[in-house]
RNA sequence: CGGGGUGUAGCGCAGCCUGGCAGCGCGUUCGCUUUGGGAGCGAGAGGCCCCGGGUUCAAAUCCCGGCACCCCGACCA
């Protein structure tokens, strides 16, 4: 018999799973320390001996898999190529954009020996390719014929951040990283904004984490872009996750590199080119947006494995009788493409049930003698917890009925997040009204028209952040909550990570 | 970079003060009994006690010197 489906059986690295039966922290007591257990208990990454970084385990890289492959279909349907640059770039090319190596100079790892050498030009290790694709851009462009030249890597890029913490913030992460170049200002424009909407459609319809699109303030912009747009999302101790950027990087990368083209009138002209990424912190961000106190909560569209089946049976014929309607139920399941995984281990249903909630299953399926019986199967969904979140499907069918509940449960943990984000989102209209908001927790929206000092005056007051001007605004303007201006913007405040 | 802490079995820790057989819990291996919400009993395996030096009859323990990591602060898409 050939394997159709990878998702059968279980690998070496999930027999023992580092759970002992201890209970996972209450992520009402420690936020902090509930989100570091359930990396770990939830086997999705292991410490590594390297400061800063993690070993991602199989379960965690199939998460990474889903959102790479949801990303990298919306990028091939916008038009976008895959290519690959090198790791390591010429120190020299860091300084030709000053903003650009401001930026990034405190946090950059730079490799001075090569083969036993010390080398004649040190190669710093990429925090990000602007640089190095900007100088192959201008070598690839030549002509208006040329454009647009829309370009995406997956790769792997090193900051040197002084404190770290699983997915959220490593020394060496995982991202992809567009970068493309325009004639024309409003072409690159579009081209940013396009993408922000690709990041937030991955964000709200596969992720189920409802995000908000806005532009960054001047202070939070990217060192060396025009503007910066963002996607924005509330955790599940209120604070935001900036979860995705795009960058309108206007000329100043294309003037830096001379990424030039001749128009139609035989003029040179400079580009207009962006860059935007998303990195496996959207990992962080699923855990901290849907994770509760019996651990990960996955979107079924993200899912590793959507739906687990966990036979029970106290005697072997017992066990062969009920294996029989599990491998038939296995089949139904896989030709629906559903990603579904069977759990023969030895241990008792109780211990399954935790484990598999620990590690965010959407559905689980209790199959037992007595479902045999009365050709049933016990369905559990993860997004309903207890015993309200159970109920008994026919076995006739099943492959309809489980789809049409991980679409439910993928609904209702959109709308669950949904609900949780606007209950903790206030709009304010003083100061005093911020700093109440922003001591309970939560977003805080309000006029604002405050300088890039009022904005740093406000982080040290308080501890939060202007975190984006929405795109949606009203169409009036208002007066500033913290200087009393005019204002033409609602921007958002919250403690971010 | 400032302040605090920790390095002992795969993981979490005790032992150190007051030097004298290397311990506990979980996990793991084998066997039997168990299995509809975290099973029980029995028997095993598993150690450079962070590294280097010193004191001592004897060092996980005391002394000196290193290294690494963690937490708080500062810093940070």
């Amino acid at each position: 018999m050939t394997i159709i489906n990878p998702y059968v059986g279980l690998s070496i690295h999930e027999r023992g799973l580092s759970m002992s039966s201890q209970a996972l922290t209450s992520p009402s007591v420690d936020f902090s320390e509930w989100y570091n257990e359930i990396v770990y208990r939830a086997d999705l990454a292991d410490q590594s001996p390297v400061r800063g970084c993690i070993i991602v385990k199989p379960y965690g890289y199939e998460l990474w898999e889903g959102l790479q492959h949801a990303l990298d279909k919306r990028f091939k349907a916008t038009g976008h190529q895959n290519a690959y640059f090198p790791l390591f770039i010429p120190e020299s090319y860091l300084r030709r954009e000053a903003e650009h190596v401001e930026g990034f100079s405190p946090e950059l790892a730079v490799v001075t020996i090569g083969g036993g050498k010390v080398l004649e030009e040190p190669l710093v290790v990429r925090p990000t390719s602007e640089t190095i694709i900007g100088e192959a851009f201008s070598k690839w462009i030549q002509s208006y014929r040329d454009l647009p030249l829309l370009i995406n890597q997956w790769a792997n890029v090193v900051r040197w951040e002084m404190r770290t913490r699983p997915f959220l913030r490593t020394t060496e992460f995982l991202w992809q990283e567009g970068h493309t170049a325009h004639a024309t200002e409003a072409e690159a424009e579009a081209e940013t904004l396009q993408m922000l909407d690709v990041y937030a459609d991955v964000a709200i319809n596969e992720a189920a984490i409802p995000v908000i699109k806005g532009q960054k303030s001047d202070y939070e912009r990217f060192a060396g872009a025009l503007r910066t747009y963002t996607i924005e999302g509330m955790m599940g101790d209120k604070r935001a996750l900036q979860s995705g950027t795009s960058h309108n990087l206007g000329q100043n990368f294309a003037r830096a590199f001379n990424i030039q083209y001749l128009d139609r009138n035989n003029q040179l002209q400079t580009c207009w080119t962006t860059s935007w990424g998303l990195s496996w912190r959207m990992i962080g961000g699923i855990i901290m947006t849907h994770g509760d106190e019996k651990g990960l909560r996955l979107p079924p569209r993200l899912a590793p494995i959507q739906v687990v089946i966990v036979p029970i049976g106290r005697t072997e014929e017992e066990r062969g009788v009920v294996m029989e309607s599990v491998e038939r139920l296995k089949r139904e399941l896989i030709a629906a493409d559903v990603r579904v995984r069977v759990d023969t281990r030895d241990f008792q249903p109780g211990y399954k049930f935790n484990d598999w909630e620990m590690r965010g299953v959407p559905v689980r399926l209790e199959i037992g003698p007595r479902d045999v019986q009365a050709g049933t199967v016990v369905a559990a969904r993860r997004d309903i917890p207890g015993k309200e979140g159970k109920r008994a499907l026919s076995q006739e069918g099943i492959a309809a009925s489980v789809t049409a509940l991980l679409n439910e449960v993928q609904a209702n943990m959109l709308k669950q997040a949904t609900d949780f984000r606007d209950a903790n989102t206030h709009d304010v209209k003083t100061y005093d009204d911020l700093r109440g908001v922003i001591e309970q927790g939560g977003f805080a929206r309000g006029w604002w028209a405050g300088s890039t000092e009022d904005e740093l005056e406000v982080k040290a007051q308080t501890g939060a952040t202007h975190r984006c001007y929405p795109l949606d605004q009203p169409a009036d303007g208002g007066t500033c909550f913290y200087t009393g201006k005019p204002a033409q913007r609602l921007a958002i405040f919250a403690k971010a990570y």
